[in-house]
DNA sequence: CGTGGAGTTGACCAACCTCAAAACATGTGG
DNA sequence: CCACATGTTTTGAGGTTGGTCAACTCCACG
């Protein structure tokens, strides 16, 4: 069995370390694109990885609207927090079809027992969920609409490369403006607005599910990007997304860009 | 040794399990307020439990201004995240005067050697750091300066009291309208305006480092507060801030509201 | 074809920012 | 004890970014 993790990139986990991991992975689900399949304050006993497609993480306002704090990509931890709390502390959305596999709080638990540098590198991960929550915050907080697109679509591209899953200068992408909106604390008409100066500009173009990025030098500096906190911590070269088929001798998936 | 934590308000964590904990810290340092103690960037071994007065946790960007991510208050970990990245992704600085303890990582991990449930802790309380991020992000994206400004000191009041720091309708506050205007994304201008008009509505008055809640149901209701999430995910009652002296049986410091 | 979701555009408005200047504290050295 | 410097709060006038409201287009899908 495939199993897609991001665990066995941080240096100090040897890999027989991983041995245990696909063992506890339940069977692979599936969710339709739009499936909710986690609500917040819901009890759960489970946290996911994402296999395949992209998901995002949210929290629903009684106003009505949403603000998305995330967008998981394959490879990521979805939930890690809401296991060790009673119930989910935010709403998980599939925004393609994806396939993820789910932990239970048990085999977690069991994994620290057995092994407590799983322990490290879980903590380790989950570190690096919110130093990314820490960089959209300044965004929101300090930064103006042009520099937020540019910046979170410069992430998502960073990411995505890391993953494999992204050419030079252009990636899929099925997030809508109203999407990137709820991210960016935004209205959808001004993503639009934004998204049209950073064409005229000729910068990046973004239509039918595709992000195309004409001048990347230009885009950085807009958006004054600098992605070191999503390679974990300054380790660029260790920052690749690996493949393992249980046990078997990890590949790395893609050069570092 | 007093030594304060809240490590021990996580239900599944029993009481022996802390008797390492003491043990592990260095002795306690002392910090002038308005000291940075440790800088984004810098490489760091250690991880502090703040033991009394105020911090902040922040960005800074390259534009000049900051971020301020959070406000530390007594018996907060700080830095948990940087110990196991390289370094630290934020800094901290002292609002006050204040004592702090520190963990080296080597005494992280032997306790995670020692008692993996100490890990399982550790991450239930990175957990809660994470959902506390996240509401603030939620604050910022979508809330409107008055929500956030009510909703800030709603929040820290909220806090204050589980530490048994505040009374029912005052508490001591050192925050400037400037760290304000940072935690908020906002303009210490627009601060200024903003609690006028909360004074002038009789809700609240902030002077001399004091808070006063004039009309708390009031307050509630413009910053459309729900503090569940400081109370780690529901479990009200567990939340409270323990004192322990060295593996002695811990008291519950203040009743909870 | 018709329907609904997503993108696009324009006119207008308000929340919040910028700049500028006082008033008010608080602590320091003379 | 006063004079001064520094940091914090307060207030005003005017400008911008981004929001609101309201269309209309485009496209995928039935």
């Amino acid at each position: 069995m495939q199993f897609k993790t991001r665990l066995n990139c941080t240096p100090p986990l040897r890999l027989r370390d991983l041995a245990c991991l696909p063992e506890v992975a339940s069977r692979l689900q599936h969710f339709k694109r739009g499936t909710e399949f986690v609500h917040e304050g819901q009890s759960v006993q489970k946290a996911y990885v994402l296999q395949s497609g992209w998901a995002c993480c949210y929290k629903e306002l009684r106003e009505g609207g949403r603000q998305i704090i995330s967008f998981p990509l394959p490879g990521d931890f979805m939930g890690l927090g809401s296991v060790l709390l009673r119930s989910a502390d935010h709403s998980f959305a599939a925004l393609s079809d994806i396939i993820v596999s789910s932990f239970s709080v048990e085999n977690m638990m069991n994994m620290f027992q057995k092994n407590p540098s799983i322990a490290t590198a879980v903590l380790r991960l989950a570190s690096r969920d919110h130093a990314m929550v820490v960089e959209h915050l300044v965004d929101i907080g300090r930064r103006s609409a042009m520099e937020r697109v540019a910046h979170c679509l410069l992430e998502l591209r960073h990411r995505l490369r890391l993953a494999g899953l992204a050419s030079k200068e252009e990636f899929d992408c099925p997030l809508t403006q109203y999407d990137l909106a709820d991210a960016l604390g935004l209205t959808p008409i001004h993503v639009n607005r934004v998204l049209r100066q950073l064409r005229e500009r000729g910068l990046l173009t973004m239509k039918a599910h595709t992000v195309a990025i004409h001048d990347l030098a230009g885009l950085i500096d807009v958006a004054r990007y600098e992605g070191s906190y999503v390679d974990q911590g300054g380790a660029a070269h260790d920052g690749n997304l690996f493949e393992t088929s249980s046990g078997v001798e990890p590949v790395p998936a893609v050069p570092s860009s």
